[in-house]
DNA sequence: CTGAAAGCGCTTACAG
DNA sequence: CTGAAAGCGCTTACAG
């Protein structure tokens, strides 16, 4: 294992100071042509690179982001690490990931885990910080963002407009003629699934409607199937409509709904999700949902993260047609 | 914003020095119990975490692996992350993600950044190294394994025994009745993709037939797509069953099939896949597979990282039955 | 433009 | 068990 190429290596071979290989690779430091030319050279027969690390104990700044996600199972997530990867390294900024399985129960851990790596900021994808933490992190200046939860009304939080969203959900539902409209709920804890099933009533309460059946799928594959068995058990007086809190679960309520209960749809029942994870599209599937702006979303969030912005955002969703809605 | 709290700050309240403290924070140093319990409630009171940065200058470890993955579209790729940060995190170590969407075009300029911020070690997930940088790696004792590819001939790779997959997947087919057995192929670059073609072919051979059919979708979803209806267009000759190179691809030639050509699956033609991400499961699928045990692979890939294990490795894969490939 | 010096926050032999 | 000292690899005022 070859000894590591330090600055006082460069600095050796090409006959000048430390503060002149730092400067060289100090986009804007003052340096002469000279002087540079014979530092790269030096640094690239040595293959010399800086360390980051120490660099990051001068400058106190790191480089890199932590983004502590509860799963990855839902498509929406995976799309939005994708997204913010691209945006921030377009900054020059790395993610340092942490997945918060059990979610928010240790997640003071994580967090504080992603802090002693000096993270100059912190995004929580779907999950939300403890007051105590908030107020740390916001003591030590590193900004986090809650991306897709907005509970703390205090921080910064980058959201969709998840009540137009279900407004516009059950909108859609009634102009294609649906009256019995059922909405299976995710977990009742996220901001989310609260202001889409908000917007959700509000729509059906402007058409003088009111819910016709409701269960709770929690934001899981399991429990949305049984949520599903449970709305649909009693064949005479079944929905003919429901609103999935997002796309995730709605792909397992239309196979219940058609594999177990042998339903059509649209035919017997509408189905509407939200999200617009690539799976919606497939022909399998063709789930007409609410389309969260990813791009959106993200690139709010790294202006916070830059410090660009100072203030929380809320998105605006839109419909996506296809053909789970179909008129009846 | 307050000012950072460091050991020295520590010391001073619990009247110590930074040694003292250092040494409660390492794990298996000495110190004396009531030494231990002043600095922990100086660090509590004040709320010091030591900088795990500063530590990574003296020890040499930053207990950061880098993951490079390709893209994130096929699920197949986010439970190998998921799966991997999970393993690590009971190692104590976070991964420092990236994304190298065109592949292997600007992967050298990911890598040297990865290298900067001193990571312990590297996995590319996909994607190959160019041989210049592999040696550089192990030049700086910094472990690099490819994860579900395996050109390179030199370095760690862990694998599954795809050959054996493509084995698998033929032989299952020829024991439904299948006959004329068509290949939708991936990238050919991918050893993964040679592997599992070749192991098609072997067992085409064994049984007296070749490939009826072969197209290539390059891992894509529309060039799947494309692959499938060229497969298919003459409806005279059609194969009775295809070998779909991934599961990724699998849904979309299954889409086209079903929704476009008008064909049943598995009556007129028998579809089987790789991998079995989730949505193989799906009942609007039904896919018949070849099971990568990602498991196993992500398992033996922290070994490798850690040191604890030097040799590559490869998986056995193993046949998940289910609907697609119905007798005829 | 350039170098000597101090210092970022921590750890680790070395004495005691 | 404990502290003083040196040092990890780098950057940044400060003089020149």
């Amino acid at each position: 294992m070859a000894d590591k190429v330090t600055s006082q290596d460069v600095a050796a071979r090409a006959g000048v100071s430390r503060s002149a290989v730092s400067r060289v690779f100090t986009p804007g430091a003052s340096v002469s042509d000279a002087t540079a030319k014979k530092v790269r050279l030096a640094a690239e027969q040595l293959g010399y690179r800086p360390n980051v690390l120490a660099r990051s104990l001068l400058t106190g700044r790191s480089r890199m982001v932590g983004l502590v996600v509860g799963y990855l199972d839902n498509h929406f997530y995976p799309g939005l690490l994708e997204q913010l990867c691209q945006v921030l390294d377009t900054e020059g900024v790395n993610v340092l990931m942490f997945l918060a399985e059990d979610a928010e129960a240790n997640l003071d851990q994580v967090v504080n885990d992603l802090l002693d790596y000096q993270v100059d900021g912190l995004v929580l994808a779907s999950v939300t910080l403890g007051s105590t933490l908030a107020t740390r992190c916001e003591a030590i200046g590193v900004p986090v963002v809650e991306l897709n939860r907005s509970d703390g009304g205090q921080g910064l939080h980058v959201v969709s407009d998840n009540e137009m969203g279900g407004v516009m959900a059950v909108e859609h539902l009634i102009a294609q003629g649906r009256r019995r409209i059922g909405h299976i709920a995710g977990w009742e804890g996220a901001s989310t699934q609260r202001a889409r099933e908000a917007g959700a009533l509000s729509a059906l309460r402007k058409a003088g409607l009111g819910l016709y059946a409701r269960e709770v799928g929690n934001f899981d594959k399991e429990q949305a199937r049984d949520a599903t068995r449970r709305m649909f058990n009693d064949a005479e007086a079944r929905p003919d409509a429901v609103f999935v809190a997002n796309d995730f679960m709605a792909f397992h309520v239309i196979d219940v709904l058609r594999y177990e209960l042998g339903l059509t749809v649209p035919k017997d029942v509408a189905v509407i999700g939200f999200d617009d994870v690539p799976t919606a599209a497939f022909a399998a599937y063709e789930l007409t949902t609410i389309r969260q702006d990813l791009d959106a979303m993200v690139r709010h969030t790294a202006e916070l993260l830059m410090g660009r912005e100072t203030s929380s955002r809320m998105i605006t969703p839109s419909l996506v047609v296809r053909s789970t809605c179909g008129a009846t």
